[in-house]
This record gives C-alpha cells, structure tokens and sequence, in this order.
DNA sequence: CGCAGAATAGAACGCGCGTGCTTTTCTTGT
DNA sequence: ACAAGAAAAGCACGCGCGTTCTATTCTGCG
C-alpha cells in the first residue's frame, strides 16, 4: 500500500491541478490549497518545498491525466485516420465530461505561461509539443496508409484539426454555448474528407 | 488640447495594455505600473480608484486599439470575401506587428477570465462576442453576395476560420515559430477556395 | 507493543499588495 | 501673474502571501 504522504500529495494535487485549470498556477495560493484541503499551510507546504515546486508536480499531475484520458484511448485505436479521429474525438470528450473543472488544463496555463519563461513555462509547452507531435504523427500515418492525401503539409493539416478543437474549448468556455463541440467534430470530419477525396482525384 | 490628467492617463493604458498582454490582468500590480510609468503608486491609483476600475479601463483601451488596427481597416474593405479576409488577414497582421507586447490581448486575458465571473470578464467577452459577430456577419453577407455557397452555416464557417487564426496565435505565442500565420493564411484561403467551389457545383 | 521517523500543525517573519489620508506641486483660465 | 483646482507624491495601514523553524501527532516496521 502506498505511505500516507504519498496519498496525501496525489489528493493535494487532484485539487490543485482542477483549481489551476479554473484560475491559472499563480493564483493557487498555498494558504488556499490548504483550506480547500483541510490541511494547515505549513503541512502542505511541506510536501513540496517551494510554490514553483508544487507548480511544477501540479503541471506533471495534469500530464499524467491527460495522457490516461486522451491520449491512451486514442493511441490504442488503429493507425490512420482512425486514430487521427481518436485523438481529435477524445480530446472533445475529455472537455466535455469535464475532466478538469475550468476545461482543458494546459489551454488555461499555457495562456498564463507564455510570456513568463522558467521552467513551469518548458514544463508546459514539453507536453504541448507532445501532443501536437502525436497529432501530426497520426496524419503522417494515415498518408502513410494511402488513407489520406501525400500532397498535404502533415504539419498544416496538424495545425488545422487541432485548430478546431482548441477553439472549441476556448468558445465553450467563455460562451458556454455546447454547440461548438458539434461544429468542431463537423469540421474535422469535413476536413478529412476533404483529404481523401483528393487523394481519390489524384489517384484516378 | 487635452487636459494633463486625461493624457497621463492614456499614458498610463498603453503601458496597462501592453503588460496584459504577457501576464494578463491580475498580475497588473499598481506599484509594478506605478515604476514602468515613473509615476508614484498613489499618483496612478488616483487616475482610477479601485484595482478593478483600472482593469476595466484597461479592457477598454485594448478595445479601441484593435478596433482601430483590424476592425476598422476590415470594414473599409467591400463586403463579401474581400471583407472576410480583410478580417483575418488583418488580425493576423496585427499579431505580426506585434501592436501588443505579448500577443493578442483578448487572447491572453480572456483565458485568464474565463473562471472568473464579474464585470472585467463580461467586458472581456463582450469585445469577443462582437469580433465574433463581425466574422458572421461577413460571412452572411458573401453568402448573400453569391461568392460563398448557401449551405454551409454561417456561425459555423465562421467558427473554422476563428480557429485557425487564433490557433495562429496561441501556437507563435507558446513556440515562436512564425511558420504558423502563413498556416493559417492558407487554411483560410483554402476554406474560402472550397466554399466558392461548392456553390459552382451547386450553381451547375 | 514500542519506538524511529514521517507527516502534519502552529506560530512567526518579511514583503508587496490594494487602499486611504494628507500634503505638495503643477496647470490652467482669467 | 495669480489664485483655484487638478494632479501627483508621501506616508501609513491592514492583509495575505511564501517561507522558516519548532513542536506535536501519527504510521508503520521490527
């Protein structure tokens, strides 16, 4: 069985990376933390040693869940363009069961981070650039396959469906209007089929 | 001529706005304004009373910049795709010139307001909202115009070509790599080219 | 069970924050 | 040029922050 600090930390950190979904890693204040734990200040502050610390395991815990929610489901779909939708479907659901309490984790933090360099910021964009690399890798499979056009920029087309699902996420959050998660499913299915069919007309 | 205080003030907002837009609002501190302005702290906290008051004004001023550097040009152009583009290609164009230190300013203190209900996130989302119905509107009106097939959604073509600029610019934000406005300059065009190509199939 | 050591709590610190009050300096209209 | 009033500065306050040190309570192994 796990020792007590560990479950401790792990339950710390389940609420601070929902809290710093909602409001950022910089207005997570220990003293905060600590009530919204039922801990005192000084016994949670004793888990991590310093704020950028906790930041830092804050972010790694984010990581892992994102990874257990999306990623994972999705790399275990065939490659292609089945997977591309896995990813791309599974990043939409993870926003819509609302796995994080403020959306998607790193569409909060990112934002936040972008201009304050160190090493929550390369922390961050580590796993940002990993999933943008899964995406492009799937559409470079699919090509691969013959299931999609070779004379498309793998990375354009990358850009583009990611495109889709990130301004899902920020429209919902700000509108609430649930309706941009149909759009931007229709316009990633558009989008690839677009793609096969220009395959179909250069193959012919 | 204007008065001495109005002047200072505005002084005052290009700097605020500015600062938001590489840390966002909250972490606009009076003190930290007071010395990049070389006013006293108490000197600028008079010109707006409240922290809140000065976010507000902030948001405001931000607003009138980008009106003034994308809207206005945009709505100069003549309605239907020309308009569209003016929209985007000069949003993309503002990025580029870097009107603002840390990228677009809605962008980064819309993140940051997201979960945070009160008047500084309405005026945030208000500005958003109109951006957004501006981009709809032209899309009606190119539709109206014959240049853009019937059948496709406004809100929803709307919604992709948002996407890709505002993927633009979270992805130059967080990596640096300029590569992504002639991305979604692209995808933009393409979008366009396919929406134009299924009213001649119709049209046929 | 009992004890070593981990886990947590408690109290205190220096600091920068937003804000209020009083005083000084500068602007502007006559 | 001078007075009225706007603009800015100076100073002090209470508060919550991250952090440290010490004391207490709990946990798990022999």
């Amino acid at each position: 069985m796990l020792k007590k600090g560990e479950r401790t930390r792990q339950s710390i950190l389940d609420v601070s990376s929902a809290l710093a979904s909602q409001n950022g890693l910089e207005s997570l204040s220990i003293g905060g933390l600590a009530a919204a734990t039922g801990l005192s200040k000084s016994g949670l502050f004793a888990h991590f040693g310093s704020k950028e610390e906790l930041q830092l395991a804050t972010v790694d815990h984010a990581a892992s869940i994102f990874v257990r929610e999306v990623v994972e489901p999705a790399l275990s779909a065939p490659r292609g363009v089945a997977r591309i939708w896995a990813l791309l479907d599974g990043f939409l659901d993870y926003l819509e069961r609302g796995v994080f309490a403020g959306g998607c984790f790193f569409a909060t933090t990112a934002a936040e981070f972008k201009n304050r360099p160190g090493p929550v910021r390369d922390r961050i964009t580590e796993q940002l650039a990993r999933w943008r690399s899964y995406l492009e890798r799937a559409v470079e499979q699919a090509q691969e396959l013959g299931e999609l056009g070779r004379d498309a920029d793998a990375r354009r087309v990358a850009f583009e469906l990611n495109a889709f699902v990130q301004n899902a996420e920020s429209q919902f959050e700000l509108f609430g209007d649930a309706r941009v998660f149909a759009d931007a499913r229709e316009a990633v299915r558009e989008r690839l089929e677009s793609l096969r069919e220009l395959r179909a007309a250069r193959g012919a």
